[in-house]
DNA sequence: AGGATGCTTCGATGAGGAACGAACCATGCG
DNA sequence: CGCATGGTTCGTTCCTCATCGAAGCATCCT
């Protein structure tokens, strides 16, 4: 009966399957409006404005109002984080698969986490980074090198728009289990490979597949 | 309505506020017997019971049958990280306390993660382990360096019982955000520091107390 | 203005599940 | 062998909360 953070309220949240869902669904990293949330977790309507009701009032969603549409997303990087580590549990305790499917190795090579990138590709990019010096890694923090700026600016990105959120982050890869780059920065470079149109978004899936063109420019200019 | 790794199932049995708690309290490290985590949840033995099949048959725990006692305890570490993950959020979320009272001071220097130390001076000692070679950093792996066998045998523990689980890993400090050392060495250190009495455990805390000798021996032994 | 779309609020219904008492196994002790 | 102690199972009660239809706001379009 001892006191701290209240684990459970958070928990139960997310042990709603129709707010599971929803949460799911966020993981791509795009906002949404409560519609397409309602579609998406297959409640009505109502059902699924107060599931988001309870999802701002626990904290775990941020709201944009646009207009007569209303834009839910994830809360942030911490809750997003959460949801990877709920969702790794699950994966280990559940129904073993014997064979993982083709959408679970794509989703291996590469997936959204959020509103960065995620997967294989994604962890030996930051490792390239952090060896030609452009990043500098110390644990769980990454700062930008000092050949960052220029290095960046070359590929059209500009790592000085100072946001609230931190520019670079270590975010833990369930799959492969070494970090892959987060904050905004990685933001950006998922924004890069995407407007660059290296590859797409499978649809109605985290998962993201380059065209072999794609690859090819994205190995130039990250990891070479 | 899509498909995946069952997450609501994983957080719905931790959304309970009975079995939170006897997830907080087995994150102390020690199995506990369904009496006592009965106790700790402040529900009735057989609702207890009840609460811990159901864990069970979730894969978060594991029991031991030790005469008519039955030793619960986390399934793995993963287990462990994934509350960590959820405290972080409750903790960011939830109502902030003005004022951090000073348990929790003591508990984000040091505390009991699961099985290993945590806190500041827990990160503090993987860097210098890192820093004089001893463990070789990799991201989130963890190997042992060429001196890792003689130095830690000058402390009286051997790197090479060989378990199931690694020796090595790296768990994120929801306190400070950067790594701690886990794995049986994280375990074994633990075990080391309360054998030595350099410190002890806080009743009915996570926090761990060190003593000011305790501290030194501590600092001399691992932070030199 | 009038109508259409997106979303929230209200109220009623229903099901899942948390809780406990009582009875039932298992183990250890004298 | 009885008796106590630690745990689980069973059956019942009760309450929370998810769900949806209908009605109510808000915003945009023409």
């Amino acid at each position: 009966m001892r006191e701290g953070p209240d684990i459970a309220r958070i928990a139960s949240l997310v042990g709603d399957p129709a707010r599971a869902n929803m949460l799911n669904a966020l993981m791509g990293g795009t906002a949404l409006t409560a519609s397409e949330l309602a579609l998406e977790a297959g409640v009505s309507l109502p059902t699924a404005s107060s599931h988001l009701g309870k999802l701002m009032e626990g904290g775990l969603l941020t709201v944009a109002s646009q207009g007569r549409h209303r834009y839910y997303g994830l809360a942030g990087p911490q809750v997003a984080g959460m949801i990877e580590a709920i969702t790794g549990v699950a994966e280990a305790v559940g129904p073993k698969r014997v064979r993982p499917g083709p959408r679970d190795g794509a989703m291996r090579v590469a997936r959204v986490c959020y509103d960065h990138l995620a997967g294989e590709q994604a962890v030996t990019m930051l490792d390239r980074l952090v060896a030609k010096n452009v990043l500098v890694r110390d644990e769980q923090e990454i700062r930008l090198g000092p050949s960052a700026a220029s290095h960046f600016a070359a590929i059209g990105i500009d790592v000085y728009t100072k946001p609230r959120r931190p520019v670079c982050r270590a975010c833990l890869d369930w799959s492969v289990r070494r970090s892959h780059l987060a904050g905004t920065l990685g933001a950006a470079i998922l924004d890069k490979i995407l407007a660059e149109k290296w590859a797409r978004r499978e649809k109605d899936s985290r998962a993201v597949i380059f065209s072999p063109p794609g690859r090819q420019a994205f190995e130039r200019v990250f990891l070479t």
